[in-house]
DNA sequence: AATATTACTTTCAAATTGAAAGTAATTACA
DNA sequence: TGTAATTACTTTCAATTTGAAAGTAATATT
């Protein structure tokens, strides 16, 4: 049983936060949840970004470990599991839209392939609109994996 | 001469950003830079953060050759090298404020000899304003350094 | 001229990442 | 009912990255 202090390698809580998303993987993953709906380690692993299963399932478990996530079944089946966030985890939405901001602006003269996501373009919306929205679509859709009817 | 392409693992502006900045270092050399106005690579090095030299070195060449950051002498100086932000890079505080206010919100329960900083707290003003005001501080601890005065 | 300071580089060991292949449990289908 | 397909992994091993420790080179200070 590890003390969480042994994660942190200082008192500042910018860098704190930086040990828990401060990897190749982990807002990527959180990213792929909550606007791509990806809800199961398929889901996941068939993404663009190619996440080897090795390193998803690793970190997966810290994620889970750090309470950024849960693990369910949906009703009735026993096989597939739903991943999904917790508040913890969703509350780093806006953190994804700043990125995904920042990319925009900063990112795109250089890199003209990127594409474009619709949750920021053509949108009156300010950006706490545009993060609740991404939320309540998410909430919807893990709502939906995990009822009945599906 | 690589292409920028080469960087990036997929298309999405949010995973692009990832690439860039999703690492242990590079998010808390900003902050060093921004809130604690290090300016120097001596400066970062003796944070508490407890970055190696190696490292410190080849984040640094990292984050000139992506534009994040610039490196001067002082006036009449050879010795001293300033980093200082770019606006690419300073673009990147709102991430550092949601970093801190993230922690602030759910980490400090389990970890509770991290630290308050006293830009998130005890203020009246918005997230935009505090932003604003850091961003203010810091060009003007450049401006500082970078006179010859200093 | 000697010493201290700043900004590094070099070396090497340890940890992390990632590609490829394999496995185990559950579900779908003939 | 049993065979194939699907989902969620694990194992193995090579490559890359990280980091600790010591060393160096240029400039500034006394």
């Amino acid at each position: 049983m590890e003390k969480i202090e042994n994660l942190f390698r200082c008192t500042c809580p910018v860098t704190s936060a930086v040990d828990i998303v401060g990897d190749r993987w982990t807002l990527v993953i959180i990213k792929l949840m909550l606007i791509q709906h990806c809800h199961t380690f398929k889901d996941i692993s068939e993404s663009e970004e190619g996440i080897a299963p090795n390193i998803l399932s690793s970190r997966l478990k810290t994620m889970l470990s750090l309470d950024l996530i849960t693990k369910t079944h949906p009703p009735g089946n026993k096989k597939v599991n739903i991943y999904h966030l917790t508040d913890k985890g969703l509350s780093l939405s806006p953190i994804i839209y700043d990125l995904m901001a920042w990319s925009d602006t900063y990112l795109r003269d250089d890199y003209t392939t990127m594409i474009f996501r619709a949750e920021i373009q053509h949108s009156e919306d300010s950006r706490e609109e545009i993060i609740l929205k991404m939320q309540q679509h998410y909430q919807e859709s893990v709502a939906s994996v995990l009822s009945d009817d599906h």
